[in-house]
DNA sequence: TAATTAAATAGAAATAATTTTCATTTAAAT
DNA sequence: ATTTAAATGAAAATTATTTCTATTTAATTA
């Protein structure tokens, strides 16, 4: 897998630098979505010299590329997933653990026709994210539920 | 429905101050998401004082209560909505006017048994959102066509 | 392999968004 | 009218994100 990211990278036309594949390999290995403070405080143990805007651009042009994908966390800020799955697909994340498990089931499509219907308007994207707590935290009560 | 602002306030034990109502009178009155500096901007107008933090207090009250909704716009920024709906439903928003409309279909119901098999852990809430243009702003062709 | 060029980066600073703290005010219960 | 807990303003702190520009570097070309 990690070696595929340099053709990955090639054929989005993002040029394959050192940093670039680190941050990959950073969200890959971490199987929980991270911030984009979180990953350059790992970035920097990497590269002495790396910018927070370097991090915040890769993220956005690696998410454009569908080579990670966002999550919408309750707290606001956006978090970064590496996607094992590239095609079409939606994601479960636990509210403890940050763990991301795909969901391969996406009901947009039935939903589509209904809305396109009432609205006549162009549908562009859509989001759709399941929260909870994954088996393992519901068995640990662990974070959340301590407070 | 401007009436029944204050039971309903009651019901959640939130005080009925003459900002929290204005707070609902403006999300109610714009047909369109706002987000809190827009909501403070336009509090500004009818108290000289009125503080930020009382407007993102308010709002996420009241997004508690479910008296408004949150929405999630790809440029990151929550915004808020006047709910006609509080029963569950979902959103479809206009990228351009930024116009909501409530969806009264909801996959989930379906989506929801196989992703409990899959996940064996709880489900706590979801986030559906369509994105789009609406009709309108796709024949006027506006804002995000023109760039 | 060296030269070229366009993309990527660091660093610093600006901007924007959100939250905290605490003293004061106010709604609503008594 | 008094009391009390919730709500608020003001200022500041914190956190998140973006912009700018000079420099570096990946990848193309000669």
């Amino acid at each position: 897998m990690l070696n595929d990211f340099p053709l990955t990278l090639k054929k989005l036309n993002l040029k394959i630098t050192p940093k670039r594949l680190a941050i990959l390999e950073i969200l890959m290995k971490e199987s929980v979505y991270l911030s984009p403070g979180e990953v350059w405080k790992k970035m920097k143990k990497r590269f002495k010299r790396i910018g927070l805007p370097t991090v915040y651009r890769n993220l956005e042009e690696l998410s454009e590329g569908n080579i990670i994908s966002e999550v919408t966390h309750p707290n606001r800020q956006l978090y970064y997933y590496f996607c094992q799955n590239r095609s079409h697909h939606h994601h479960f994340i636990c509210l403890s653990c940050r763990k991301v498990e795909d969901i391969n089931f996406c009901g947009l499509n039935e939903l589509e026709k209904e809305v396109t219907k009432k609205i006549k308007g162009k549908l562009l994207s859509h989001i759709m994210q399941v929260n909870g707590f994954c088996r393992h935290c519901l068995n640990k009560k662990e974070k959340y539920f301590d407070s």
